[in-house]
DNA sequence: CTGTTAGCGCCTTCAC
DNA sequence: GTGAAGGCGCTAACAG
C-alpha cells in the first residue's frame, strides 16, 4: 500500500533531526519532554514503525537468540524451546528456531545461517558435526544435552551414563536379572554414555548381557514399540525393561500393553505425559528438558553479560521417580 | 576476533569489483567461468559469510516466516511447528517462532515485531487482540485454529463445532444421559465453538444440561484433572466425559487413573500420546496439527507465489477414531 | 539538549 | 560480461 514511514519522515513531520527522532524511539532520557511529545505524535499519527534490519545492520548485531534442537515435535525438545523462550524473551530478544533433523546432514549449514543473522548468541544441539569452525567465532554458544566434537565450549547436559547405571541398579535391587535395553542409535554421545551407564551396571551387578535384550537403534516410538514386541516374543523374555529416552518409552509402553504384558517392569530415563497415568505408572530417571533450559539461558546470559573463563560444564541430575513399574517384581519366568 | 569479512574484501582479493562478487554470491549466470571460479577461491580463502542483515535491508525483506502460536510447549502447536517448519525451510526460508501465552497481552506487540523485522509472512493464532491494524499491511498473514477479530483474512481451522456435536452424539448413541464438559476459557473462540457444539448436540438428544456437569475454564492439565476430581465427587457424577482440547484430557485421564474411576466413557477433541496405550484407549476426535500446518504453509505459499483473491477459508475434518473410551457403556449410577 | 556527517554491507540501476 | 555510483533505514561519533 502506501511506502513504508521511516524515521526521517517522523523526523520531518515533528520538526527535528532523524537523530533526535531516533533518540525518541529508542528511549534516550537526553530529550526534552517537549520535543520528545512531539515526536511521540507524529510517530502516532504516522504509524511509524522501526526497521528492525537497518537497526541491526548499523548496531552489528541482531537481538535475536537461535535455538537449534533435534526436532521441535520431540515433547522434550518443546519443552526445552518453551524454557528457553520464556527467560530469554524478557531481556527483549527473539527466538529463532530450527530442527537439525537426524541424518539431514544439515547441521553445519543451519549453524552457519544463524551466524550470517549476526544473532547475538546460539543455543545447539550439537549432532555429529565437527565443530572446529566455531573457534573463531566471537558470539556466545552454549551446547546442550551432548558435547560439540572439536569444540571446548560451554556445554549444559544431564549425567547420562549415572542415569542407566541408576536405573539397572534399581531393577537389579527389586530383583530382575533379565534386563532389556530399549536404545536410541549410538551414533548419539548421550545415547553412547547411556549405553555404557547400562554395560557397567549389568557388570558390576553381576549380570549377563544378553545381546539380544539389547536393543540400539530406536528412532522414534514406533520403533522401540517393535523391538518391545520383539522382546515379549523372545523364549525367554525380559523381565525388565530399560527404555533411554521418553519417546523410546512410549512406544514400550503401547507394545507393552497391547501384549497384556503390563507385568514387566519398566524404567524410563526421561519423562512423559501420562507416564504417571498409566497402569502400572511408569517410573522415570527425570531428565529435565526444563533444568536443561534454564541452565542454558543462564550459561547464555552469563557470557552476554560479558564473562569472559573457561568454557564451562554444567551437568544436571536427573532423580529416579519411582512410580510403580519399575518396582515389579520379575514375573514368572514362561509367560505369554 | 578478526572483523568481519566483507563482500568488498572478497572482490579485492578476486581482482573483481563488489558487483561482479555479488553476482557469484547469488548465482548470476552472468559470470565468465573463470571470473567465477576466482570469487569462489576468494570466498573460501577469506572464509567469507553474507551479512544477511545487509542483504535483506537491500531487499526490502528477510526470508523468514514468523509462525506465532499459543504455546511451543504444547504438543498440538509443536506438532504445528513442526509441520510448518518441514515445509517452509526447503523453500529457504527460516522460522521465527513465537509463544502468545494466554492472557499475556503481548498478542499485539508480538505481532508488530514480526512486522518490523520485515519478514516475508506470517501464520498467526490469533487470540482476542483487534486485527485490524493489519488491514494495510502487504505482507501475507495466515490465521490458524481461529479467526482474527475484525479482520478478514486467510484462516485454517477445525470444525469445532462439528468436533464436539459429533462427540456428544456418539456418546448418547452408547446411551450416555450424562454428560460433563471438560472445556477450555470461553474467550477463545474455537473453544466457545465447541462449547456450543456440545450444547447444541446435548439438546437435540434431548439431554438436560446440568450447569453442574460443565466445566469450564481449564487451561491446563492440572485444572482438568482437578474439576473431574471434583465430578466424580458429585452425588450423581456423569457416566461420560468429552473433553475439549488434548492437554486437557490428558488431565483427565489422570484423575480417572487415579480415583479409579475408568470405567467413566471419555471422548477427547485431539489426539494425544499415548492416548492409545491407556487402559481404556481414548476415543478421540482427531483435531490433526499436522493437517492444520499443512494447509496453512500451502495458503502462505499460494499468497507469496502472487495469489491475489479474496481470503480464504479452509476447514479442516475431524475424524472419530473409537478406541473403546468412547464406547463404554453408562456405569452403574452410584459409584465411588 | 540537538544536529551533521558518515557508513553498516549489500544490491539495484544503469552504464560500458 | 563487468563496473561505478548511490541508497536501503538507521544510529555511532562527534560536534555545537
Amino acid at each position: 500500500m502506501n511506502k513504508m514511514v521511516t524515521l526521517a519522515d517522523v523526523a520531518r513531520a515533528a520538526g527535528v533531526s532523524a537523530k533526535t527522532a531516533s533518540r525518541v524511539i529508542n528511549g534516550d532520557p537526553q530529550v526534552a519532554p517537549a520535543t520528545r511529545a512531539r515526536v511521540e505524535a507524529a510517530v502516532e499519527a504516522l504509524g511509524y514503525q522501526v526497521n528492525v534490519l537497518a537497526r541491526s545492520l548499523r548496531r552489528g548485531h541482531d537481538n535475536v537468540v537461535g535455538v537449534i534442537v533435534e526436532s521441535v515435535r520431540d515433547p522434550f525438545f518443546s519443552e526445552v524451546i518453551g524454557e528457553l523462550e520464556q527467560l530469554i524473551t524478557p531481556r527483549g530478544f527473539t527466538v529463532m528456531v530450527a530442527s537439525n533433523t537426524r541424518g539431514s546432514g544439515r547441521e553445519r549449514e543451519i549453524v552457519e545461517g544463524f551466524i550470517q543473522r549476526s544473532l547475538v548468541g546460539m543455543i545447539v544441539t550439537p549432532q555429529d558435526a565437527d565443530y572446529s569452525f566455531l573457534r573463531s567465532i566471537r558470539m556466545p554458544v552454549v551446547f546442550i544435552d551432548r558435547r560439540p566434537r572439536n569444540l571446548d565450549a560451554d556445554v549444559v547436559l544431564a549425567d547420562d551414563r549415572g542415569a542407566t547405571l541408576e536405573g539397572v541398579n534399581h531393577l537389579a535391587r527389586y530383583g530382575h536379572r533379565s534386563i532389556a535395553l530399549i536404545s536410541d542409535a549410538l551414533d548419539v554421545q548421550t545415547v553412547r554414555n547411556r549405553y555404557e551407564g547400562y554395560l557397567d551396571a549389568m557388570r558390576e551387578a553381576g549380570l549377563p548381557v544378553d545381546p539380544s535384550m539389547v536393543r540400539i537403534g530406536c528412532l522414534d516410538a514406533d520403533m522401540a514399540e517393535k523391538e518391545t514386541v520383539d522382546l515379549l516374543h523372545l523364549p525367554q523374555p525380559p523381565t525388565a525393561i530399560l527404555s533411554t529416552r521418553g519417546e523410546t518409552s512410549q512406544g514400550v509402553v503401547r507394545a507393552l500393553h497391547r501384549h497384556d504384558a503390563t507385568d514387566v517392569a519398566v524404567v524410563s530415563v526421561g519423562d512423559f505425559a501420562l507416564a504417571d497415568s498409566v497402569t502400572p505408572a511408569i517410573t522415570v530417571l527425570d531428565h529435565s528438558p526444563t533444568l536443561i533450559g534454564r541452565y542454558a539461558a543462564e550459561r547464555l546470559f552469563a557470557r552476554l553479560d560479558g564473562e569472559s573463563g573457561h568454557p564451562i560444564t554444567t551437568t544436571i541430575p536427573v532423580p529416579l521417580i519411582a512410580r510403580g513399574s519399575g518396582e515389579l517384581p520379575p514375573r514368572a519366568a514362561v509367560s505369554g
